[in-house]
DNA sequence: CTTGACCTTCCTGTCGCTGGAAACTTTATG
DNA sequence: CATAAAGTTTCCAGCGACAGGAAGGTCAAG
């Protein structure tokens, strides 16, 4: 399977299929005029590539992750930790987000928004006014 | 007052400094021996843009702040814009990030997380187990 | 035989810095 | 006064995870 088809299946870009290849991710053969040949297993690699970065873990993450994915005697605290490790990061990101959220929203809540100059959100970000 | 000292005052590194004068944020004098120099509107202008990427706002939406900042016949519509666009960004990441932290949290839950090489975690990013 | 759709590699750019090297000046100490 | 330490300058490279594009080879259809 060529590497359209492949993109195709796995939902990944090409690009990034490529990508994948440069940094050790997957192996694909080659065919004699030196286009790239997805076996099925190098599909199911994709696949489990494209959930991963979908759920949002690094590429680090990733490869760790397709590396225990292959070992038929894995343990599942070791899966376990990554996931968690990046479930907290998860929620420290969300936390200062909302954090963010709650300054802003309060800011521009406060702005007129007209075309007269005073602007609360440019005092703060000006600083304290004291 | 030389770079290290408006580092100290706006909190921000000389480093990062050096970078917002290269990109065009802050033009501060020179001394006769290259040194820069700033001033107290340069330093207010850190404490701005420190106050700014503290919020979030990319770099180039502090440059417009920066410019609204100066501008003493702005209309508070522009910045409440910006503002108002950067609280919607930030809304649909708290919303993507909400999602992940959802299924992970099931995930992480659902694993035994012992020595056993079953895990509902990879099972989940092989995908459909159809 | 040509057209167009693939495929290949290689290089550049993204964003916002951060680290480091090499060379200068200034300040502090012996 | 000499020297060492600390501060400053410029420039160059790298981060993560690709995306865009150029230049060229290959393949299937009409």
């Amino acid at each position: 399977m060529n590497i359209s088809d492949a993109a195709q299946d796995s939902g990944l870009p090409a690009k990034t299929i490529r990508y994948y290849e440069e940094i050790g991710l997957v192996h694909p053969g080659r065919l004699a005029n030196g286009y790239r040949d997805y076996s099925d297993q190098d599909l199911h690699k994709l696949r489990f590539l494209q959930r991963s970065r979908g759920l949002g873990f690094s590429i680090e993450d990733c490869r760790t992750l397709l590396s225990l994915y292959e070992d038929h005697n894995r343990a599942s605290a070791d899966v376990r930790q990554i996931a968690k490790a990046h479930l907290d990061d998860i929620d420290r990101k969300i936390a200062e987000l909302k954090s963010l959220q709650t300054t802003l929203r309060h800011l521009v809540h406060q702005c007129h928004g007209d075309d007269r100059p005073d602007c609360p959100i440019i005092e703060d970000l000006a600083g304290p006014s004291a």
